[in-house]
DNA sequence: AAGTCTATCGAAAACGTTTGCGTGTTGAAA
DNA sequence: TTTCAACACGCAAACGTTTTCGATAGACTT
């Protein structure tokens, strides 16, 4: 039963008749018999030849594969991403590669040295926090510079030249503070991340610039920046307990809820007492209770649209070489109106 | 700038040397001379040379890819498992390619005979719905006769042999029913998929045994069998309306969420008039509030076993051939208990 | 009968490696 | 001076394709 795959070489051999014949028949080639053709393609039939992909990749100097490199998977959005990137890939006839990078400098590296070797066609990415920290891009550059196609999403930099799939952060931060601030809030709290996190300090500007616009002062107590991602719970704790807010804006979903948990725990009420916005309509903000307001981006849209841009500079490549006029795509956001504020 | 991949080929006509004399000096071997050796590695570490994947996938008949395809990825246990195969896969110097079926047979078989050519080297697999519907695994049997190993998890079938990872869903369920029958509640409803989906039924039926192990007797109007992964609040509504209810069971945590929405919308007290338990530890369990208290089937564990368990049969197959002993690994699960339960 | 044309097929190169084996050169031993 | 290792290197096959370019027929033309 155990039926290993044929090859030409196989095929041709059985049939008494050469590789090409045998290839040619396949492909319907005028120049091979109908006789011959027929014959050949009903014992490929039989012996469901399949073309060796390796082989067809070495041959092509193209694999038809395109590798996505996150920080992590275990994240609504990343996992948003991937799936617009699979969706428009498997309609081009790609297959994705997904590669973590643990939010680590090393395992970017070196996952992207690996793969630069012919493995695959180009690359999808978002920085690790320990990239942008050590502002290191050199791994990008280079494959870059090897002819690869590289698109970045979300979490990128100005440093490199190429095509990115970002929102616009800091508008997004504006509207959302504005949003509470026309509710008449003005002691707003920010819970955001640290500002080599690009997408956070992005975000934390936005946040500024609305104030701002409306004539608050910025109070720096009213801001916490939060580093270790394990434990923050008493950062939130003192920004909630410390000031008499009356809104916070959260970079992400997981402070956005535990702002909402531990108001609860101390008995203040969301969004009567206080009101919550975070960022990322994901899996969190649409079933927690309350459920929360929310900047949403679209992830499936930016994996989709990333995908469509490398795959199109994949293929243009062919024809014309190098123009080099790289675009940034700015997939727009949404303020989703939840229950987390009044 | 531009310097596209550098081979052995033109490092040999570059040094005029032959191309073995170049592999060979990359290799350290002793049948190249000192000089030669170091003038080659000199030469191709300038141009950073590495060699290519695909040229010596063709001639080791191996990948170093593995494939795991799964139903859907934005479902927090999905991206669970991708991250344990990630982790050792990597480890073993394995990429990971991720397919995703999207619920539909179809699919399913196109990925994997696109797949099977060569291009990977062995699957981690769990079906898609329509699939287990359906009962045809013959794409699946096809390529285990190919000689290429899979390894399911989760959602598996008797009716293939190989390797396999699951939990015990009937003893969880049944640890979760009796759990719930020892805090004293005897109406406890069941809120679960329709059979056809395997570790539903099971579910259902560690439910079932519970109860009557308690001699407690089965209501059907207690039991509600979910289709649509849209539309299915109203049949919540109603099994939470129409009986009073000490307890639910849910099959995962999407229905347990939801349980408790309607059940605060409905004004009943979670858990003081009503306990919920759910299936699956993922992120909403942790930050819903109140937080559910859920069996929790590990599936980093579930990826990394299941990926050991490919690899190994991965690497024993170029010693031994096919001993042909499949074994099935039952990851432990855990009752977590927390606010949604009293 | 010689030449031309067409139909049908095979040889070989190419993609980039690795590796067994053959070969030429050197030096030293006999 | 002859002989023979040891040394250093190149050739070629192999992995499985595709494709260009011949090559060999027979059929047809004149």
């Amino acid at each position: 039963m155990m039926r290993r795959k044929v090859t030409l070489k196989q095929i041709a051999k059985e049939l008494d008749v050469s590789i090409s014949t045998v290839s040619k028949s396949l492909k319907n080639s005028l120049e091979i018999s109908e006789d011959t053709r027929q014959k050949v393609q009903a014992f490929a039939k039989l012996y469901n030849y399949k073309p060796n992909n390796i082989a067809l990749s070495l041959k092509n100097k193209k694999t038809k594969t395109i590798c996505i490199i996150i920080p992590e998977i275990i994240h609504h959005f990343f996992a948003t991403v991937i799936s617009g990137v699979e969706n428009v890939a498997n309609e081009n006839g790609y297959n994705v590669l997904v590669c973590l990078s643990d939010e680590s400098f090393d395992k970017e590296v070196i996952n992207m040295e690996t793969l630069a070797n012919g493995s695959i066609d180009g690359f999808i990415m978002s920085l690790s926090k320990e990239t942008e920290q050590k502002k290191d891009f050199h791994h990008i550059i280079e494959v870059i510079n090897q002819g690869m196609p590289v698109v970045m999403f979300d979490r990128v930099t100005n440093d490199i030249l190429c095509d990115k799939v970002i929102i616009d952060d800091n508008l997004a931060a504006f509207n959302a503070t504005q949003f509470l601030i026309n509710k008449g809030f003005k002691k707003i709290g920010l819970i955001t991340t640290v500002d080599y996190v690009s997408v956070g300090k992005l975000r934390t500007e936005g946040y500024i610039k609305a104030l701002k616009n409306n004539d608050l002062k910025v109070d720096e107590n009213l801001i916490v920046k939060i580093e270790d991602t394990e434990n923050f719970e008493s950062s939130i704790e003192k920004l909630l307990l410390n000031n008499d807010l009356e809104a916070v804006f959260a970079v992400n979903e997981i402070f956005a809820v535990t702002a909402i948990k531990l108001a609860r725990k101390h008995n203040i009420k969301v969004p009567q007492e206080l009101s919550i916005i975070g960022f990322t309509d994901g899996i969190i903000s649409k079933y927690s209770t309350p459920s929360i307001s929310t900047v949403s981006q679209n992830g499936i849209k930016m994996g989709a649209k990333a995908a469509k841009m490398l795959i199109e500079r994949l293929e243009s490549e062919e024809e014309e070489q190098e123009d080099e006029q790289y675009s940034t795509e700015v997939i727009e956001t949404e303020l989703v109106e939840r229950e987390s504020t009044k």
